[in-house]
DNA sequence: TATTGTTATACTCTATAACTATA
DNA sequence: TATAGTTATAGAGTATAACAATA
């Protein structure tokens, strides 16, 4: 009989600790968590940045399309988009040859909260790949983009 | 002028595409969502699955230090581990040395059911990572880890 | 009929803080 | 004082379904 388990380090994950989804989860909170919670840039959330970046590469893109990119439901786009319209990022636009549509476009105001934005939120990235190894976090990045199907897509 | 984007394949991610950080979060939607939700083995959630069958392997194992292991807030716990209680899976006990802890352990009903679900549960997850041969998966697991700090721990 | 986006509802997970009881 | 756990509240993110407008 073992005694019960009081410490961390004594803690069995046994076939778990090897598993993929378990571990990506892991990885996630660690990646994520602490910095947008304190040091998150300008207020911006994750999926905010993450919108707000992609839309700033690739102008008009329609909402269906970035949150199939970006693995957002519907719904929650709908909410995401008004709260960085209200917000003065994002204008839409509904194109005449399909009026179902709508093409999203970020404001001058937007581009200037992305691009500052961004330059904590890649340097953060930066150091948070500390435990690994310039190579390490390479071969990790190509596996990650193999795993999710992000492969031949457009660069830029 | 580039025109709108309307296909998937078209959008631009730039750096985004290369952050450690977003490819984590695709990854784990790709890993877990789908399976947890339709074909979620006996209606255990993933957070669920997790805690049941780490104390499976850990009997007696302390609330706060499975906790602190799985990445799961003291207040979050509670209400898990009441749930887990309240279906029969989980008992909980206060040792006599330390009466503010709580001991944790599996109900027969409990062990069955992780061991159910376990089957399922690693059975996908050989099957969601189809896109990597053995060897890369081996290595993303590798990678995983070290990112994780999880490296030292009992294996079980 | 199918698609785009919206609205409304509910649930999971998380964040936070105040609280208890024990140490 | 500090720690283990609980309670309560709020918020983000997601799932789901019903709906309107358009294709």
């Amino acid at each position: 009989m073992d005694a019960p388990v009081r410490h961390l380090d004594q803690v069995k994950l046994g076939q778990l600790g090897h598993s993929v989804g378990f571990l990506l989860r892991l990885a996630q909170l660690r990646a994520f968590d602490d910095f947008f919670s304190e040091n998150g840039p300008q207020g911006l959330k994750p999926g905010e940045f993450s919108v707000l970046w992609v839309i700033a590469r690739n102008p008009g893109i329609r909402q269906s399309v970035l949150g199939q990119r970006l693995m957002i439901k519907r719904a929650h786009m709908t909410k995401l988009i008004r709260t960085m319209e209200d917000a003065g990022f994002v204008s839409r636009r509904i194109p005449d040859r399909d009026r179902r549509a709508v093409e999203l476009t970020l404001t001058p105001a937007g581009e200037h909260q992305v691009e500052k934005a961004a330059v904590l939120f890649f340097d953060y990235e930066q150091s948070t790949g500390a435990p690994l190894d310039d190579r390490e976090q390479a071969v990790l990045v190509a596996l990650l983009k193999k795993y999710v199907g992000l492969q031949g897509e457009a660069q830029g």
